[in-house]
DNA sequence: TTGTATGCGTTATCAT
DNA sequence: ATGATAACGCATACAA
């Protein structure tokens, strides 16, 4: 059916070894069988089996991604990263969500097994001490956000950091009444966030406050059902600091059908700075994270890795994140408190 | 160095064929010797290779989706739903990008033979005609958006019909001078969209105005640069009909710094309503499409392919858009013309 | 029920 | 410079 490389040699009438030699433009060939290969091979239409090359190779030029989600800005962007790296290296990408479960994740790597030269993996739950067990003989990987407790090379941002930058400068801005949408629970980013929040209002002598921390999945609906709690909150907060854009684009639809103004009545902080933050209204005030530019590093990574199997081993590389100051955030009406308006 | 099926096979004592009778569960196996097996399975850490096995069986259990681009909510929402469908079916998604670009579509195409069972395709410029002679015998495929003349089956959306709704919405509101920030030179959704925008106009009497067609490439850049050009434009357009939801967003960010406010100085309709749209202030009246189904589908379609070959001829599947009307339009104030208020 | 042997489409090794 | 042929890791038809 499909025409393969012996029809082609046929054909032209030599060895499917020279057939080889002349389409990967490996070894000598004289110019005039070149010319009798390459007429048969437009001749017939040939195109290389992708699949049984890798098998002699041990080269499948293509490299898995494997996220928690495919839903949303913030995997899109990861996978363009990824992407831009993998295509100029002459490698395709195979993705894959995983649903941040570790049973499902395990299956995928299996699956994967034989399909991918490496793999570029979230996995921000637990059961990321299986994965040593399971993953490493197999296949080179590189993690982006592991726990950090790994063998794996990882590339990972500073939550924390990031968190704190964020609720510094609502503190900066006056603010004391500070919200916090948390992320998923047993997720390692959402808990670094959280720390990050906490260690930010302690720094400057805040008290936490238990019901200030919403519980949220990162996904925008339960940050719009977040922004529903905060609204009935008393004394309600004057900022709230969303564990990620998802929330806080939710959190803004929400406190804008409760009638309430961002940033006049209340500041708002994202994190991640996907795209579209920029063009919210007001526009978001958010944690930048250099989303696509994590999915290249890492796939750069892992191509290293792929060209020199002893670069396996690896510090972590650790992407500090910066705060983009936009529209949501205004400093606290100080005379509030004090005089009830 | 990796296990393979012959290492089980020693290990358990038997031969590669029982292995692989009960790895895959097919035959008839003695539990006994089965448990032998599944025993040096674990010890060894046995995982199936799967590009030698789809060697075999013809299988890859891959499909590829080649897009133009790999950025923006547009097209992750179409992996999304190509992954929401191929998943259940045990298939795999190889992502691929185009940048629009025939040449490097027909090298992409190449690259994959051997990798994918299938394709999902969407390539909305030219070079369609070259795509039947080089694709159709190589790898079952079903097109997103395809021009239209072409013998795959494809899965198209009524752009025509979807720019005549958003048009005719904006007519029924009073507008009559009415902008439209056209796609990409040579890209067939936006020689349609543009077509539905005239005929629209046209349907009402309303005298077509190039001045009012203002160049666009799909991306939120280029709708700030039209939001630019349109506030200058005298007498000023009072509604705007932008080729995607990207360019929607762009333009209105290019109008608020502008000073024009939106919908009261202009109404303003987008087209894909793309996730974020609902959470833009205010929120963005577009055409809506069901990205994610559209995804689905094709990959539904091609899977039925694939299961039945002789399905492969095909009527089009069409998708209809509809409106929604959310907040970026209101009725044009009448008074305004004639007495100049 | 189990084993042997062949083929999947290529590349790579070793001759010639 | 070119050709035979053995892997690559697995599935499967055929034997036993």
């Amino acid at each position: 059916m499909t025409v393969t490389i012996r029809d082609v040699a046929r054909a032209a009438g030599v060895s499917v070894a020279t057939v080889s030699r002349v389409v990967n433009a490996t070894g000598q060939v004289t110019e005039a069988t070149a010319l009798r290969v390459r007429e048969a091979v437009r001749r017939l239409d040939y195109v290389p089996h992708g699949g049984a090359r890798s098998l002699t190779t041990r080269r499948t030029h293509v490299i898995g991604v494997v996220l928690p989600e495919m839903y949303g800005d913030f995997f899109s962007e990861i996978i363009r990263g990824v992407d831009r790296a993998a295509r100029p290296a002459g490698y395709h990408v195979l993705v894959s969500g995983s649903h941040s479960d570790p049973a499902e994740t395990m299956a995928v790597l299996q699956a994967l097994h034989g399909r991918v030269d490496g793999l570029v993996l979230m996995m921000p739950g637990p059961g990321l001490g299986r994965l040593d067990r399971s993953l490493p003989r197999r296949t080179p990987a590189v993690l982006l956000n592991g726990a950090g407790a790994t063998a794996h090379p990882s590339l990972r941002v500073d939550n924390r950091r990031g968190a704190r930058l964020a609720v510094d400068h609502l503190l900066d801005l006056g603010h004391r009444r500070i919200a916090h949408v948390r992320g998923p629970e047993g997720n390692a980013d959402a808990a670094e966030r959280l720390l990050g929040y906490r260690e930010a209002l302690a720094g400057r002598g805040v008290a936490a406050d238990p019901r200030l921390e919403l519980p949220g999945d990162f996904r925008e609906d339960s940050g719009y059902a977040a922004a529903e709690r905060l609204a009935e909150l008393v004394p309600r907060p004057t900022a709230v600091f969303a564990a990620n854009d998802a929330m806080a684009i939710g959190c803004l639809a929400g406190l804008r059908a409760r009638g309430l103004e961002v940033p006049e009545d209340l500041s708002l902080v994202g994190f991640d700075d996907v795209p579209n933050a920029r063009y919210l209204a007001p526009a978001l005030t958010t944690v930048r994270v250099p989303i696509a530019e994590v999915g290249s590093r890492a796939t750069e990574r892992l191509l290293r890795m792929l060209a020199n199997p002893t670069e396996a081993g690896g510090e972590d590389e650790v992407v500090v994140p910066t705060l983009s100051i936009r529209e949501s955030t205004l400093a606290a009406r100080v005379a509030v408190s004090r005089a009830s308006h």
